[in-house]
RNA sequence: CGGGGCGUGGCGCAGUUGGCUAGCGCGCAUGGUUUGGGACCAUGAGGCCCUGGGUUCAAGUCCCAGCGCCCCGACCA
């Protein structure tokens, strides 16, 4: 991609009193732009970062066995009205049709996915089951804040699953917590695996998924070896402790909730009465757990955790290119023909690759390169060139170094 | 929802003892000079000063109401 047709540009200043980094940076990059209070429009390099996190998702669940569905926002009362929640659920955004039908904008879709599954399972035999999607939720927050991180509409990975016994259950939500722990550390997320309440869901078992950084919003005692962690209002260990599961030492640290999974019982297949029948003849009531992943949180988190002041270090599997290539030409024909050619090689070999190809100062570019944070940077100049040459930098170091221009493509293959 | 701050070209901001053609930086357009850390010169386009009501000879500026955004708190399946 040549960055002179990126549509969303960088800017130099941003709002002074929207103060956390992905806010800050998400919009200055060019990443996001904001349409109202918890509400963005994910731009080209943006979206890009959000479909990578999202891929990255998509693979793990897959791995679990889970399927992939795309159910509806728009979401009839009536379902609601079945499992209580209508009424009892505040952040639930209501509206109605012109003939005065009230529909709901899916904040979650237990409501849907219950019914749904019950409509095409019959039988012991066609569980345990899993299904997830990717899609856009409402919720109608008192205070949407934080950039991304809690917003009104935003991107969520959930995942259903149904059983016909406890033990079945309890083996499937295992191998999703060890799927959700493999999916932020492939992000570079630091997380700790918090045991929590499941509030309007559910009074069993569930866990929250925190990434470790100081912007977070809830206060752990958390593990520095291991994930183990728990928030510190209900915590039973303390900070100074050792690890109950890897004797490492407890420390007191902030998180940002990234996920989180809940044993559902039969809360949901009870309101719908859910039932398959079972070997011996009779009919049993299904068991469900829910698996939840932000993932336009996820992506705001990552912002948080991977930062300066200058700008985002996206981490490689995230990133929207892995490299950015910096031709300062000026108008040397020599110098753009050459960043051109090399530009062409790079693509040819399958490297993502954003080219700086506008006619701007040296250090507007640098400026920009910093603050968009890709992983590397291709710098091409008269300079390097006279070495036969590009300068090879990453943006999480400090120091460069001169590569030549005839070894530069087996080191970026490597 | 409680408290605080703010609302002025696309973006970031200045502009109160009320006063004359509403400013600055960035960005944008045209031309020229530049080119290794946010270059420079010249010219130019672009403004229901959040909305509604009020006070006044006169309102971006004062008063009332509303809306919006940010921050703290409460809330957060």
């Amino acid at each position: 991609m040549r960055y002179s047709r990126m549509f969303g540009k960088t800017t130099k200043s941003a709002q002074a009193d929207a103060e956390s980094a992905n806010a800050q940076f998400l919009t200055q990059g060019g990443f996001v732009d904001q349409e109202m209070a918890g509400v963005y429009t994910w731009l080209p390099l943006g979206l890009s970062v959000l479909r990578k996190v999202e891929q990255i998702v998509r693979e793990e669940m897959n791995a679990l066995g889970a399927l992939e569905v795309f159910m509806p926002s728009l979401q009839p009362k009536e379902y609601w009205e079945k499992t209580n929640r209508w009424m009892g659920v505040d952040i639930l955004f209501k509206l109605k049709s012109q003939t005065e039908k009230d529909y709901a904008l899916g904040c979650t879709h237990e409501e849907v996915v219950t019914p749904l599954v019950q409509k095409f399972i019959q039988s012991y035999k066609e569980v345990p089951l899993a299904v997830y999607q990717i899609n856009t939720k409402f919720r109608d927050e008192l205070r949407a804040k934080s950039g991304v991180l809690r917003g009104r509409e935003f991107r969520m990975k959930d995942m259903y699953s149904f059983h016909t016994s406890q033990e079945d259950l309890n083996e499937f939500y295992y191998r999703a917590l060890q799927a959700y722990v493999k999916v932020f550390s492939r992000c570079g997320i630091n997380v700790k695996v918090v045991q929590a309440s499941g509030g309007i869901f559910t009074s069993n078992v569930s866990h929250e998924f925190q990434s470790i950084t100081p912007a977070g919003e809830d206060t752990l005692i958390a593990c520095e070896s291991c994930t183990f962690g728990q928030n510190a209002e209900i915590a039973t260990v303390k900070e100074g402790d050792v690890c109950p599961e890897c004797r490492g030492k407890l420390v007191k640290t902030k998180g940002i909730e990234v996920g989180n999974i809940f044993d559902l019982g039969t809360k949901y297949t009870d309101a719908f009465e859910f039932n398959v029948n079972t070997a011996e003849g009779s009919s049993k009531r299904l068991l469900m757990g829910c698996y939840g992943i932000g993932t336009s949180r996820l992506v705001g988190a990552i912002v948080e955790t991977f930062h300066d002041d200058k700008g985002i270090i996206w981490p490689e599997s995230v990133a929207p290119f892995r490299v950015h290539l910096v031709a300062l030409a000026g108008k040397d024909e020599k110098i753009i023909q050459e960043a051109e050619r090399l530009y062409a090689e790079i693509q040819k070999a399958g490297i993502e690759v954003l080219f700086d190809d506008r006619d701007e100062s040296a250090g507007k570019k640098f400026a920009d390169a910093d603050l968009i944070g890709l992983p590397l940077r291709i710098v091409i100049s008269g300079r390097t060139l006279e070495k036969q040459s590009v300068e090879w930098k990453r943006r999480s170091e400090t120091e460069s170094q001169l590569v030549p221009l005839n070894e530069l493509m087996a080191k970026l293959t490597a």
